[in-house]
DNA sequence: CTTCTTCTTCGAAGCGCTTCGACGATTCGA
DNA sequence: TCGAATCGTCGAAGCGCTTCGAAGAAGAAG
């Protein structure tokens, strides 16, 4: 069973390769009953372009690169999302997607760039001082990042506004009447590889408080039961007045719900959560919660979206932010000062 | 900037292309010091070959389909380790990794093997009676299917031997003097939608328990913390006698902890819990988790091995089955009869 | 009826690489 | 010492597709 080519089509609907490929391509108009008897070949033949011969002479591979870092905090179930969703929206534009992980480097990026294997990039989860950045200039390759490297000029760059995401979540609670909040952050590797967004959250969240007259704190924290029993116990310890607990970490959702309980306090009567986290995430707990969505299938179809809008030559602008979303649940209530603090 | 051919190589080493392509891929005998002197060129032009022309002259891309299914009830943190695992083994011979979703179905696996956009299959989760499985036959595309459908005759699988994993579990839990012990699976779907490797284990587990003259339960699990801790509760109401845990399903690993906690059980005084999961949520509980390991990175590199001993013609094994690995932390403990049950 | 357009379609020239056959230059056996 | 085998290298023929220029057909315009 050979593969079938161009020039089978060709044969069969009795025209020539080149009309074959208009037809296809849609790049020359091609009479309506012509184009019927070409396409009418291709599907009875079976036939599917080979993408290597197509890549060759048209010089794009209609591939993009999704380049995954997959270290450690990495919040596993959104970053899924996150690549089925680029798969899917890719392929609406006919391009597959070559997985890379951040391993190879440098020097994956310029491979695949010098080999002509893809057309474009996606990076994710750039880093404020990310050392990829500098290469993509020099590079010149089609690429857009997922987050904000420290220096986005001449970068396409698309994210969830985590500062807005932070402030959302602060807003929220003042508005049901808290006055001394927290927040619960991503582990302590998380800030200190200066990833953007868990920064970026937190002052949006101490920015809103502020300017909502409450009082904030944060802690980072780790994802382990015991690790956020014990951080909330010392946040309380501290702050007995604490009403409010905006949780951004995914990990550590299920387990906050549960400290709470152990250390004697109900959600929502004694202390309100607001967590930032897929939709999936805040309805299994109970009770639910009331949650800020990442809408990470958004922010990888968008991603993909301005991907395709570069490689056809269209300008983009430089900075997306997705604005984020407050879903109310049952984690979340008004509260009614006991007795008015101080 | 124009992109550097093999012709610019070999005009610059002074040689014929043939003679740089030969040195490259090492398939004809070349002198020393002409092959040196065609490294040099390499090197100093910065030469990345152009993979569609390669493709194209060579019938090989130098890709594999890595097709990831991501539905529900998937363990998200296993299959990253082993998609990262697959990416990496593939790099050292050479290969690239396309990333498909199953969404596209058929479809798309006719369409990569039709188009020559890759050389071979690699197929996660694979079910019981997979629709993928007979288009695989039909298509004859080299291919490595991890898990097991009903009828693995003629396809190359591989994955963790789950019925000796089960099957270590209820032996362990015997050695420590255990007499009634019980299964916490996967959530009911994923029995339901038959995926072997629930299946496997639970059967493993069963065997062994029957052959050491151990009572054995077992029940399917949901894996938010209030269904968790609905089971276990149900499961020591009914079986008062329960001394052994073993936990097949790894988002409520977390959970089965804190549940046996509310429920005044103490691990592993009062009972032992085995889990079937990666090392580092075994280790992130307390008490550790004496476990039974996931060897994802194994499984990955060890199904790209095999599929690239295809593609180079070498005949494989039809089944690999990865021997599990027992590793005992705190949670299982010496179990001297109080009573003699009975 | 001729000339100029416009619309379709065709032929051919690559795209950059691999691979086959061939050809000198050595080396070996007898 | 001579023919045969071996070694190292070269040239050229594709691989299957896109794309450019041009040609034929069919109207439109004069």
């Amino acid at each position: 069973m050979r593969t079938v080519t161009i020039a089978d089509v060709a044969k069969h609907a009795g025209v020539a390769v080149s009309t074959v490929s208009y037809v296809l391509s849609g790049k020359r108009s091609i009479s309506a009953t012509t184009r019927q008897r070409v396409l009418d070949s291709v599907r009875f033949l079976g036939y599917h372009p080979n993408a290597g011969a197509r890549a060759l002479a048209s010089k794009r591979a209609n591939v993009i690169a999704l380049v995954l870092p997959l270290r450690a905090g990495m919040n596993l179930p959104v970053l899924m999302q996150f690549a089925t969703s680029v798969v899917t929206t890719a392929r609406l534009y006919d391009h597959d997607v070559l997985l890379m992980t951040a391993d190879e480097g440098a020097d994956g990026l310029r491979r695949v760039a010098a080999s002509a294997l893809v057309d474009g990039l996606l990076l994710m989860d750039v880093e404020i001082h990310d050392p990829r950045v500098p290469l993509l200039r020099e590079l010149g390759e089609p690429s857009v990042l997922i987050g904000f490297p420290a220096d986005p000029e001449g970068l396409t760059c698309v994210d969830l506004d985590f500062g807005r995401a932070g402030a959302i979540c602060a807003e929220h609670l003042s508005e049901r009447g808290h006055r001394k909040i927290a927040l619960l952050g991503a582990p302590g590797v998380v800030y200190e590889r200066g990833t953007g967004f868990a920064e970026r959250t937190l002052s949006g969240f101490a920015d809103a408080a502020r300017r909502r007259g409450m009082e904030a704190v944060a802690r980072p924290c780790e994802e382990s039961f015991d690790e956020v029993c014990g951080t909330v116990k010392v946040l309380l310890g501290e702050h007995p007045d604490l009403t409010g607990l905006v949780v951004h970490n995914e990990a550590a959702v299920g387990h906050v719900l549960g400290a709470l309980r152990i250390l004697g306090r109900r959600v929502p009567e004694d202390v309100s959560v607001v967590a930032i986290c897929p939709d999936d995430v805040a309805e299994r707990t109970s009770p639910a919660l009331t949650s800020v969505l990442v809408p990470a299938e958004e922010v990888g179809s968008q991603a993909v979206r301005l991907l395709m809008a570069k490689l056809d030559g269209a300008a983009v602008p430089e900075s997306t932010l997705l604005e984020p979303r407050l879903t109310i649940r049952q984690s979340t209530a008004l509260f009614t000062r006991q007795e008015d603090s101080q």
